[in-house]
DNA sequence: AATGAATGAGGATTCATTCAT
DNA sequence: GATGAATGAATCCTCATTCAT
């Protein structure tokens, strides 16, 4: 299944074509300098922030030279944008699998925030950079995140579609104010946890965050 | 009333005392140079983004020297918070005066997202601004701009109480994830309008979200 | 005695003349605002260096406001200028009577030596003006002192001049080195004993100090 | 001979390596950048001097990018700093050479005086630079100075000491103060030569100066 | 492919000085 | 005379990107 067919990897300038036969050949501290860059990317803006993270600070942490940076990447946007697709990209694969067994659309629903929040429970650094140093770009670079994350909203729609149809969600709702409901309130809420240092736990909180979305704030006796 | 006396003016080195006197005096074209470099760079932001957006260019837009700027601004960060603060100061105040009177949760949940959607909608690019630009900060100033949020979003807070108090709301409501809810989806909204340019009217969706945040999106027949 | 009226003050823009009249009604608390002012810069000048010590500082520290500095001073160079001609008028009188009851050039050189550094002792401040803050200048200005120091350097020509006459200087004495040695000497450990925060007596150098200069380092047994 | 090791070269982020085989290959228009920026700056700071050299002369007058320069000087300071270490390193070196063969305390002080006055006078542009716009800095900058000049000053002490101990110069003499005179007269004498524009022969002035230095003065008949 | 020395455009901020009051 | 708000020129340094090796 590849219904995110979408998101596909940019990567034109790229000089060596990442062939399966290629990467069955690499040894395991050989892995593809790209990924090397991204790995050390991600860990490098999470501790310096975006624009105080230097593009030699992320050559220095993968283990390259300056100058390599620029085989893989355009440029610094092009290494956070690509970032973000990798993970994305793979985000959406895994809850895609997770969620396709499931019969109704509020137990997909909660497994979507709940994995949300593991993705970034389990990597801090990387819920660094999404929740706060993505963010600290202009409108241009912002449209393509947004080009990115449609991927994921789409994966929202269609499970709000599935619960119009069967009844389990109400029918005239408006998917696309209801999509950035849900991806508004899990946005927030991961945000507000990387400000606060991850200082507590966040997958706990998917359940409740689930019923406020099914249910809202109104009393309902 | 003002609960949110924590908002106040850091403007601690301005001489000029603003004495009703004072201001009555003053021409148009005479307005406290403090509030002339602020509505400078509102303008001066949104049009070319925080990052392009020099100081010289503020200063030229508010006629004035660039030295100026600083009489009145430690630096250009504090312009950024010192606009933000401002226009929150106002919002907040006029926001709670709009909805000191009325007597249901359910309204006056209506009124702060109508309201918050009417002050973008009324000012293109304080929108911008606000939704975009104000976001491209490092992690310190984001912490100064979440403090000044702390006032909207303690009026969110007495709206949920006074609604679970008087029965409207559902009284195990887990208050922080609510507001994170209500204000995550506002701005989500908000923020979908500005990147779509603002072409379809953001005031008329509040309804629609109202009764999302009332009632989820399960189906309640 | 003043055969040092080369060293007149070029007080040309300073609109209030300081007549003799005009000096004899003023209370103790109303210090001509020019020597309040010089008084000031010694002050700030010492404690932050020339370049870091702005205009504004001296104005604050003699209580007066920025604009007043230049009804009696021309510029920020001219404070200096001024500080150094105002200081140096009156240690060249006072060394000026001291010498003048005394028989011997040696004698009078060891009351040189002696002064000069009591001077520089009794005001730390100054010490540090003089023989630090007053060499960060460009040519120009080092030009003016030079100017200024001729009154004082005339008064080490004098003793050398006599003390030749009266055989107690070698006949072939070349003046000009000579007065090079002696205020060299002088200046450097002047200058080593700022740069180590006075930390040792300064004075009680004096007799060696002389010793040298009249003998030399040889061994003449 | 180098007693002098405790000058060293404060590089140690420059990458190359001055490999003898390296340099033998340079063409006179490719020596290292390093020395060619600080040859360039000698030149420049010389002729606006060090306030009015703007880092961006220096770069166009040693032929490289102004960002250049800030891979071999941490700031503008440093290339100060820098300058005066380099070629004091260099003229103790040569002194210490020239000395050491020579019998006399005596003998060895003035070719001291003489290869001191010898050096400025070969490089105008020098003269200026360490006469009198090392001069021109802060404290902080000054005992950095100081501590360069330790090396110069121990060659003194050591011509002292060692003429104390044979004989030639008084057995009482106090090394510090009497360093103090012999530096400050050279240093003032050199002073006065810059500040009047080179306009004499200052190299015919040592046998004076050596001749006051040893002997004084007095009259000793 | 990989390197890393070299490039050079770009901007926030300071502060001596002025002048209307 | 005194004030102090306003002015605006002037510059060091960073760092993304290139390209010769």
């Amino acid at each position: 299944m590849n219904d995110y067919s979408f998101i596909f990897h940019s990567f034109q300038h790229r000089k060596i074509q990442n062939k399966v036969e290629g990467e069955r050949v690499l040894k395991n501290n050989q892995k593809p300098k790209y990924k090397q860059i991204i790995d050390a990317a991600v860990i490098t803006i999470a501790e310096n922030g975006y624009h105080q993270c230097q593009v030699s600070k992320i050559a220095k942490q993968a283990g390259v030279a300056d100058g390599t940076i620029y085989l893989y990447f355009k440029n610094k946007e092009d290494i956070l944008i690509s970032l973000f697709k990798e993970k994305m990209q793979q985000f959406i694969q895994n809850l895609s699998e997770i969620i396709a067994g499931k019969n109704t659309a509020a137990e997909k629903l909660l497994l979507l925030v709940e994995n949300h929040f593991r993705i970034l429970s389990e990597d801090h650094a990387l819920a660094i950079v999404t929740q706060l140093e993505l963010r600290q770009t202009n409108k241009e670079l912002r449209l393509k995140i947004n080009d990115i994350l449609k991927g994921y909203l789409q994966l929202i729609d269609n499970i709000l579609e599935e619960g119009i149809q069967n009844g389990e969600f109400a029918p005239a709702l408006d998917i696309r104010l209801t999509r950035q409901m849900i991806f508004g309130t899990i946005d927030e809420t991961a945000t507000n946890w990387v400000m606060n240092d991850h200082k507590y736990d966040l997958v706990s909180l998917a359940p409740k965050i689930h019923q406020l979305l099914i249910h809202g704030c109104g009393n309902h006796h």
